[in-house]
DNA sequence: TAAAATACTGTGTACGCACACATATTTCAA
DNA sequence: TTGAAATATGTGTGCGTACACAGTATTTTA
């Protein structure tokens, strides 16, 4: 009997070796004379399996290789899983967020047939009100999860603290609170993205040029990032040069208005002629480049964010380097964090910092075409 | 009647609506009042369907916006797709392939529940016989696909014609044979690559400081793609500089061997004590490095690939940029090629040029944490 | 006008897993 | 010794699609 078993056993093992086929379920309940159910049970740890038995089917699992069919899995499963993102709205003069949504969306469709939905809301950068509006939609819509730029601090906690209460998980985008427990963050380390800028400016700059640092900002954006990108630039700077022969000042312009951009740069630049390069801590550098275009200003700037505007800067050569953080797969990996987690059972990374993607004119083209 | 009909249709839409589940083709099936074996007719364009049926059938899929779960089409399909690669090997003193092995082994995991495997191949690049011998041994396998690097011109054919003849579809990872029916050629843009070295180099040089381009070769590796490289340097040069003051110089090292290579720079320094920046063509910059180290000497190096010694003199300083062209997702990218091609039945591009990506010391932690 | 050929359409099973439900086995109190 | 209660295990159906096969309707042919 045994001996007959042992037989049986090695003309399985001998089968499955030479099909070189997946091992199912079935199989695994073959093997180990049991029902499909029993193994089940084994696998999810539910039910009631008395050890002698659980041990067995361990061991089957173990000695065959089996693990699931993912697709038959989810196939079976057949939940529902909807996705919530609020961010900024992508405005005429302001595309940036267009990009992470992009993102979001192409890999939402894939994801169509696990059972992913993905709502959009977006809000304006002007109105806290119409963020805590989508806020509240949002929390209608009983969401399995939430993508949340928050970059109005006060009304995002107030939003954090009813999804903490529904238990809905949510992963941050773009900016972080570190004190709340998000799934994940995903986006830029702005400490280092500073130091970068620092780095390459300094690499084309003569040891005397002055430096010229400008915030353009516009609305109530949560400023305290820009604070970071800033520290990082200027700790560079310090610890390469320490107090230098040149002068580094920093700028903050409250429009984003050409006409006040140039007032502003004018009454700038006739104070400090000695000025040879400018670092824009956000997506607005190329307009920058257009004002010195404008007045023949032989001036080296860099910048962020492969929007329209600076990849045409960058190529006429207004803009010498733009540094990206890969805003479209912000989006994706965004949307990822969630699939890993609801599908694949697995929690993300807490912080997923995203690539410092260095762009001159001649690697544009490859970024751009980038799936 | 009719009105029933359409009474009931209308429910039936409302009742979609309100679910906002996804149309699945028995929804299809009923709401045109057909089987669903018509409707796989129709969407298969298989077997005979009657004119008005198929019409009937097409515009309620247009209507419902139906189209077909993934899963349960590959799930069903229950193909098996074997997919074989076939490029050098890593050895100790040459890491560079070990990195496209490790995205093409990664992403074979995940497709796994598709039907794929991945047999890997690995070639000497100092014999000939190995690529022959491993070239009959995939052939004998019968795969779906190969994914190959084409180093050895000659032996390459004479495999590709084999595939050709056996209709095996095949994807070029790295180096490309232009005039080759190959379903996609995935890697750098090597013109394009030296084009930004010089870029880099130019950046952080004195316009008098001459510069050595150092082609450091072993084995019988293709030296077309070198030239390439060196040419896209050369071209900026002369376009950006005309006959500028500073002189550069190739130099082949034919060996990796430290004492070799010392020897050689030795001599080249001592007759050209100008030279103030490095271009090294492939991934064997940290040679260099260690040698400026050894000697004390202050010159800019600028190479390839993010292998762990390159890293290491990157992090020290002795090189001052990495230039990355994501072998990683090289490998990534050709299986996913395979993957679009059978699952999706997508035809892939012809020609996906990958990121040329910049590396400095201080965003090549982004780089080596990335998926 | 019946038989044969063809055109069209419906049904059933498989894919691999999850889960509800049905059945078998053991335990233990009355 | 019986029979609930509790534990352990097996069975069947559904997820959404593909495909082979079995039908039925319509022509064609003799």
């Amino acid at each position: 009997m045994w001996a007959h078993t042992f037989y049986l056993m090695l003309l399985f093992d001998l089968n499955v070796m030479k099909k070189n086929k997946k091992i199912t379920l079935q199989d695994v309940a073959n093997y180990a004379n049991v029902s499909t159910g029993t193994v089940d049970r084994v696998i999810h740890k539910r039910g009631k399996v008395s050890p002698a038995k659980r041990k067995l089917v361990e061991e089957t699992i173990e000695h065959l290789g089996f693990n699931p069919n993912f697709l038959a899995s989810t196939l079976a499963l057949g939940k529902a899983f909807k996705i919530c993102t609020l961010f900024p709205e992508s405005t005429v003069s302001e595309k940036y967020w267009s990009l992470p949504k992009r993102g979001i969306e192409r890999i939402g469709e894939e994801y169509n047939d696990f059972g992913f939905t993905i709502d959009v809301f977006e809000y304006s950068l002007f109105d806290e009100a119409s963020f805590v509006g989508h806020a509240e939609a949002i929390i209608e819509k009983k969401p399995s999860g939430v993508i949340l730029a928050p970059l109005f601090e006060k009304e995002s906690h107030l939003f954090l603290d009813v999804l903490d209460k529904m238990s809905i998980p949510y992963v941050f985008i773009d900016a972080n609170i570190p004190d709340r427990e998000a799934l994940s963050y995903i986006g830029p380390d702005s400490n280092c993205s500073g130091h970068v800028a620092g780095v390459l400016l300094h690499s084309i700059l003569d040891p005397e040029g002055d430096i010229l640092i400008v915030n353009m900002v516009k609305g109530f954006e949560n400023s305290s990032l820009v604070g970071v990108i800033e520290q990082g630039f200027l700790d560079f700077f310090h610890a390469k040069e320490g107090k230098g022969k040149r002068k580094i000042t920093s700028l903050t312009i409250n429009s984003t208005d050409k006409r006040e951009v140039s007032r502003e740069l004018t009454k700038y630049y006739i104070k400090n002629p000695n000025t040879k390069g400018v670092f824009v801590t956000n997506s607005r550098a190329h307009l920058i480049a257009d004002f010195h275009r404008a007045h023949e200003l032989d001036i080296q700037v860099i910048g962020f964010d492969l929007i329209e505007e600076n990849i045409i800067e960058l190529k006429k050569e207004g803009i010498r380097f733009l540094i990206s953080q890969n805003p479209v797969f912000q989006g994706k990996w965004a949307v990822q964090a969630f699939f890993d987690f609801f599908v694949y059972k697995k929690k993300p990374k807490k912080i997923h910092h995203v690539p410092i993607d260095i762009i001159i004119k001649e690697n544009i083209d490859f970024y751009l075409n980038a799936r």
